[in-house]
DNA sequence: TACGTGTGTTAGCCACATCTAACATCAGTC
DNA sequence: GACTGATGTTAGATGTGGCTAACACACGTA
């Protein structure tokens, strides 16, 4: 199955926890993201499937592998490219920035981010 | 029920489409989205309950109401505006800013898409 | 030891938006 | 007037991604 874009929302959350927090688990992520436990358990079980993470089996404890790290570290840096960007072109707040970076980060091509990117190098 | 983001892809191509051929049918929403009849179809039966469109009994030719026709012209400003706008910041071709215009219109805040315009007039 | 709490999972539901198959209808043509 | 092709609709399936209810299980504590 390939990679969904709810799928990046869930790496990128475990990404960004597991930097807060040290370790993270399927409740913490659940509680980031406003979802239930169940819809939660479910996400980590296809990630698990396409190895974007592992989880401890006994206690839990979610990790990203290399394949998922890698995917997250790409997210996050959509991520802040586009808030520092739309800060900066649309002069809107920073949560209002984030809120629609959040939204952009999936669906955005390649070759626009790298626009984007480089736009935000030369000013 | 709401305004989802696939109606306001319909209604574009709609209104589109009207603009290039004068009437529309079904079939060239179809032919021009890529998807089924039945697929436009349900999407018509929705807009039309929502009073978005009419359509000609006999005839079947798609046709805007004054609230369709309101909506159709906002998306399609949104859509010409994020167009130049990815062009002139990413420096993309206008294929490109065309196809990520087109997904990023559908989820833009109105405070984003303010800042954009105001960014496009003094630039 | 037994019990309650927290966490994860399973089962089954819903909404959305696509699809295919099959049917209805209308218009043009032989 | 019957056949054929184009178009629209109906019925039912699929995939994604939420949800609740109920169960499984580990752990701390009375």
């Amino acid at each position: 199955m390939a990679m969904l874009e709810s799928g990046e929302d869930y790496i990128e959350t475990i990404y960004r926890l597991k930097k807060k927090n040290g370790a993270v688990f399927s409740i913490d992520v659940a509680r980031e993201m406003g979802y239930s436990r169940p819809s939660v358990s479910r996400a980590m079980g296809i990630l698990r499937d396409e190895e974007y993470i592992t989880m401890d089996e006994l206690s839990k404890e979610i990790s990203l592998t290399d394949k998922g790290r890698k995917k997250a570290v790409e997210i996050y840096d959509r991520h802040k490219t586009l808030t520092s960007f739309l800060q900066k072109v649309a002069g809107v707040s920073e949560k209002v920035a984030e809120a629609d970076a959040c939204r952009i980060e999936h669906i955005i091509s390649a070759s626009t981010f790298r626009g984007i990117k480089n736009y935000m190098k030369d000013n």
